[in-house]
DNA sequence: ATAAAAATATCCCGATGCGGGATATAGGTG
DNA sequence: CACCTATATCCCGCATCGGGATATTTTTAT
């Protein structure tokens, strides 16, 4: 999960994040520290919200999109 | 999920499916009915058994990759 | 340097939902 | 019809998710 290089490269909190997302601070700490996996929904969401391909996302990919 | 969609396109049963990723064929049914989601690490798998990209896998683009 | 504030990680816990084995139902095929 | 293959469903134990609350770390201001 690049998500916590996502989130730094645009300047926000975890948070924003969260609220941005309708979910939790701690859910999206877990999240960047990996202690726990989002479901697809979710997942859709996060890649929606930085505008990135959910294989970058996921790091299965370099190129954002 | 496009997952029957992949898989019939390669003409196999849900069985030799789930053989193929160490899983079970009634997981590979519930996944294509929707009943349940697999996990990234699955969803990568998934992705790379077909050559597909994950946002095509779950439906977020038109294009396979 | 330290106090306050903001940001992040961790703890506890109930509940959701995953995956497996087994079984039922459907779909051919001879 | 009897048989075989394919797919869906049932039951259930267990893993893990997400939330609230709290601890810890980091930043900011004075």
């Amino acid at each position: 999960m690049r998500l916590r290089e996502l989130r730094k490269s645009k300047g926000i909190s975890q948070l924003k994040l969260a609220l941005d997302l309708n979910t939790n601070q701690n859910t999206i700490s877990r999240y960047e520290t990996g202690e726990r996996e989002p479901c697809i929904s979710e997942l859709i969401r996060i890649a929606d919200y930085f505008d990135v391909s959910i294989d970058y996302l996921v790091g299965r990919t370099d190129s954002p999109r």
